[in-house]
DNA sequence: CGGTAAGTTGACTCCCGTCAACGGTTGTGG
DNA sequence: CCACAACCGTTGACGGGAGTCAACTTACCG
């Protein structure tokens, strides 16, 4: 496959920015220079930690969380392909919460000094992270929307809902199915709710057809059906084009 | 009182910079140009807007919020004097969330191009702004765990803890006592509990001494011991100096 | 094939929501 | 100046969604 399209980060960058050949291929070259690998359950970024380069998904699931003194978890976010796991871009420099990964995973350290020659030379490629983590902000703010205000049921249709959209926005769909490589405590961990809940939810989810999940595959016959019982409006991850007035050419 | 030291976007991104006397008259004359008031319970944008002003709070409180179709609704963060209502910096186009205010608000509208003009000759208040952002952010993680993983309770304690730390920090607070301009509803709204609970964990805060509320006078005669009820830790405000290295002189 | 992690189920409990009524305060207009 | 309304806070009774505990099954893996 050509690596200029199927890098995820270029993939989802460009929902928000119109890359030139060029801007790829910096990206591309960032990209490629510090993968690293790391197995499941294994940190990437400790709360406390003051880092020194930037990290970006190539593939596998992280998750952003905290830990409660008293051990309770909340997972604060998933990392997903093509997702940058500190959009502090340096400005913040003691990390407050952890990056763990949930697969095993395969990601890019860029240091800071690329990023800062990056920044000067290609501003739109930074714009695009600014873009993206603003991104994130709005997947944050619907986060509490879903804690605050949503049941169980119309909890995990939304999560799974943005889940969906969001692997599909970076090429890792298959029709209706996609991997998901959680397991019920790590989906409780993110929404709230206990182990046994999160079983009942989902079984209730199978039994009126709005999922299939077997294994690692999750099934979504009918998207808009799922959305529906979620009160889901896909609006505020923005993978609308919002963005591409960033323009290659302006 | 000095206007330099008294605006309280100053006194609040100072904790992110150190700027220039050329710097706080560029913040203080941009903040004194379209200055607007709206009474309380108003809008001052809405969901599907697409602003073209920078909206900053000089005095009273907002709040973004988030309607769901059926009338429940949640509020995702509060936005103080010093705050900045839209943090995206005119990258987003549409908004996903609405912003209303709670009491009598006075704020600022920055146009859009003397935005981009302050961008082109003072980086550092833009890079200040930028922090202020990613500090959002962390405010916004930390409320994500506090509804998924805190009981109502320390829900509450830690609501009340980040409030009157942020006031401190815009020097809005006396000795051990604020002004919580907020009705049983609001607190409601944002901690997705209900008015009732609400109203029966004020008065189990009252009666064990971690805080008084008469009217609308918060006091907290120990505030360690209403951080060490919520697990409280202030790190992820950012408040420490942790970004003065954005330094007027670099 | 044992051992461990993940998923499933039932019984019981409890935190918090809902409903409903009442009291206090403010402000406004007759 | 009082009456009334509107809003906010408070309280009690009751119900339900979700948590806890514990046991069991299934799947996976060396």
């Amino acid at each position: 496959m050509d690596p200029l399209t199927s890098n995820p980060i270029i993939l989802k960058l460009e929902q928000f920015a119109r890359f030139s050949a060029e801007d790829k291929q910096v990206l591309n070259l960032a990209a490629a220079e510090g993968v690293r690998q790391i197995g499941p359950r294994g940190d990437i970024m400790r709360e406390g930690d003051r880092p020194q380069t930037l990290n970006l998904i190539l593939s596998g699931w992280a998750c952003r969380y905290k830990h409660l003194e008293d051990g309770r978890r909340q997972i604060i976010s998933f990392c997903l392909p093509g997702d940058v796991c500190d959009s502090h871009l340096f400005l913040v420099r003691q990390m407050d919460h952890s990056v763990g990964s949930l697969t095993p995973v395969t990601f890019a350290q860029i240091p800071r000094r690329r990023i800062e020659e990056i920044a000067a030379k290609y501003p739109r490629i930074i714009q695009a992270l600014w873009w993206d983590s603003l991104v994130n902000a709005a997947i944050q703010r619907e986060w509490i929307v879903s804690l605050g205000q949503r049941d169980a049921m119309e909890r995990m249709a939304h999560l799974l809902c943005e889940i969906f959209i969001r692997l599909r926005a970076v090429g890792l769909t298959d029709g209706h199915a996609c991997d998901l490589p959680l397991t019920q405590a790590g989906l409780a961990d993110a929404m709230g709710l206990s182990v046994v809940h999160v079983n009942r939810t989902l079984q209730e989810l199978r039994s009126t057809k709005l999922i299939a999940l077997k294994g690692r595959t999750l099934t979504i016959p009918d998207l808009r059906a799922l959305q529906d019982a979620a009160q889901f409006n896909p609006n505020y991850l923005h993978l609308d084009g919002d963005g591409r007035h960033l323009d290659a050419n302006e």
